[in-house]
DNA sequence: CCTATTTCAGTCAAACTGATATGC
DNA sequence: CGCATATCAGTTGGACTGAAATAG
């Protein structure tokens, strides 16, 4: 019954997530100010609905971490003038230097989760958690067709597909 | 930055607790009251401390999992006679039946999440994961080696292992 | 009217901290 | 005394619900 693999994914993440915070909090920041900020830097500009259903997060939560990085200077909110309901969020210069400071913690962090494992391994594992992953939770709908940062070359320009 | 593997696992690891709760909820039971009636099943008598390093929980939280199981008569405790510190869980008949009811609910769980890998997958993934666990959350000290008991005999705990 | 987006108010399980009591 | 076990009170970050306000 403790072999459970729904349960063991659960402690593991559980344990990772504990790695990751331990870095943030040195910096005086949660998980998903983090996350909010890694998104809309590969994706750039989003809406806020996108937002929370690719990092799985709920709506009325994520505007509460939108309004910390706003008041803290790494993000900004702007109302789309061609669809007035939409508030796109981008990263503001102070925030895409931040996100590049963090960088090599989290880099650390990751290797620190990863440590028993050589090479090759952490590809399988990675490829077989993107996989349940993906069938766990469904390819989000909605992402706005913005470019990546214009000082950055557009990393992933499949990933900024319409929905349909 | 959003390929980073430690939010990869704590997102996969959130998706499958979700589904472990659905579950649940409609047994009106909470992911930790699952663990611990699991963890005592398979261990058989444990300490409250060591129950709560095992499954990685706050030993404070895990007195009110087993405040709720004693109340709902599927656990008691039983002061040990030769150690009057220690408080030792086991199941009743009523909390072994509850769970062995449990069990089709919970395969089918493990079932839901794991349905995108084949056999082979699952095992690979099971394998790197626990690789990882015990890397992350290192092996707790204090397991009381009691039989996983069928009758409700008291066991000496003269069986105990000293922690180094 | 109906739907989508955002926002607010509040609840709940989980994660964590600190202090205290008690027995070895 | 120190140390380990158990317990209690409280906080915090995170997950979730319901409802309102605004705009297409």
């Amino acid at each position: 019954m403790l072999h459970l693999n729904a349960y063991l994914m659960y402690a593991t993440g559980k344990a990772a997530r504990r790695r990751l915070t331990e870095r943030l909090t040195a910096h005086n920041l949660r998980l998903w100010h983090l996350m909010v900020m890694a998104l809309v830097a590969d994706l750039g500009p989003q809406m806020k609905t996108a937002l929370a259903t690719r990092l799985d997060m709920n709506p009325s939560d994520l505007v509460k971490i939108v309004d910390d990085l706003v008041r803290t200077g790494r993000a900004e909110c702007l109302r789309d003038e061609a669809d007035r309901r939409r508030v796109l969020v981008r990263l503001t210069p102070e925030g895409r230097s931040f996100l590049e400071l963090l960088d090599a913690d989290i880099a650390s962090a990751d290797d620190e989760v990863l440590a028993p494992l050589d090479e090759r391994e952490r590809e399988v594992l990675s490829s077989l958690l993107r996989r349940v992953h993906r069938h766990l939770e469904p390819a989000p709908a909605g992402v706005v067709r913005t470019r990546p940062a214009h000082d950055t070359a557009p990393r992933h320009p499949e990933a900024a597909r319409p929905q349909h």
